[in-house]
DNA sequence: CTTAAAAAGTGATTTTTATCAATTTTTAAA
DNA sequence: TTTAAAAATTGATAAAAATCACTTTTTAAG
């Protein structure tokens, strides 16, 4: 079941399309001059709140998670980044430091592009910087999005919502009705959508009960998205 | 009392430096050429989320609440713009409509630049796309932020870490000691820290009872920061 | 100034969510 | 496989926030 015409997907994914995909050869070449990849392991972090960013990184294959820590070290998701997705620029191009955390949520080989490359190929090229304010401007709506959503949600619509969006990020090689698992911790899931463990847990096994999905030890199978598009929209 | 030093404004504002301000005089020309004022009543709107962008404001004096309208039409604000700041370029730049709503706060003084001026200025100038780049990245940085806080923290810390905020946005012609009076509906100060009126009026008046505040009819003005400060930012 | 409408404020109650204290299941290392 | 640790789940309870019904105050029009 494709969900294209009934959700809006885009509203919740900053990955319209990728920044770097058919950026012209030599800009392209220009700004992977130095890089160099490296495979995170699942929780292995990235970068850290706070710190000075030397560059940006590239995700090839994998999913990161970005998020904030409060003052008790809580995470809270901000968003789920998947393969094909830059990050980190944000912080070169504010000229300040990481405003978030990235950390893999599974096994990702990931390149990293020196700051001073990034910011040549950015002067260089008005596709590349065209490119940025499109994908900044996208990711401005995504965020305003998920603001609203936590400030007037409750959170079986939030967790609906996140299911719905996590579905789409979790295809691998997807054909209609072929199945997709959503293979991520109880306690991940609960900082994306600003809840505890045990709230989460519960509208899981409600949404077992009612066929919406089922689960796999922790894998999530969605059955039903449209039964979770009706509860994540609707009063 | 300035709360430079003792609390991070940049984090929850996003006009760190104004995107025109000192534009090369002619790249302002070329953007202002056909720039159009017009003054906005109180709670008049300035754009409404889903229409298609003509072309981008600028607040030359006022403030404008950026929201977005739940299913039952209710308001979620997701930031409070000021005199300086520029409205609706997101859009144009993602190439999609509006991702919010736009209304005056109060008398505004608004100027319109059309779609077509901003492109062209934005195509020739290096300066006002790195401006942009620049604005962009911190927004997001400020979003991320407001994004925790609603998931992370109680009304109380809301509101106070809301109410500092608003402190440094109503200040005019401010100077030390001088008291800055916060001129805010309780409907549009709940729908900013995302509750019920009854909520923030209850608050409110527990911060009155501490002397953290005093009110004038519907006026606020912070007696102690200082206070606000360490209700927002600890358990 | 008077007065009706709008906005602000209060109290009681319900609903939602968080927290605590367990038990059971899953995972991954030996 | 076995098994200890980690993760997931469940139930009970406490705390926070939302909602409802209403009164008081403020605002702004005449």
């Amino acid at each position: 079941m494709s969900i294209k015409g009934v959700f809006p997907i885009d509203k919740w994914d900053f990955k319209s399309e990728s920044v770097l995909a058919d950026l012209p050869a030599d800009d392209l070449e220009l700004l992977t001059a130095n890089k160099s990849e490296q495979v995170y392991k699942k929780g292995e972090i990235i970068f850290r709140e706070g710190a000075y960013p030397s560059g940006i990184f590239y995700i090839i294959d994998g999913k990161v998670k970005k998020y904030k820590l409060d003052k008790d070290a809580k995470e809270q998701i901000i968003y789920v980044a998947n393969k094909g997705e830059l990050l980190g620029y944000h912080a070169i191009l504010s000229e300040d430091r990481y405003p978030d955390c990235a950390a893999a949520l599974e096994e990702s080989r990931i390149a990293f592009i020196p700051k001073e490359d990034f910011l040549e190929t950015l002067h260089q090229s008005k596709v590349l910087s065209r490119r940025l304010l499109k994908t900044l401007s996208h990711e401005f709506a995504v965020l305003a999005n998920s603001l609203s959503m936590f400030a007037q949600k409750s959170v079986r619509e939030r967790l609906a919502l996140q299911l719905i969006v996590l579905r789409e990020k979790y295809k691998v090689n997807f054909q209609a009705g072929m199945p997709v698992e959503i293979n991520m911790s109880r306690d991940d899931l609960a900082s994306l959508v600003g809840t505890a463990r045990e709230n989460v847990v519960r509208v899981l096994s409600e949404f077992k009960q009612d066929k919406i999905l089922e689960t796999k030890g922790r894998k999530i199978i969605v059955l039903n998205v449209t039964k979770l598009i009706k509860i994540a929209d609707y009063k």
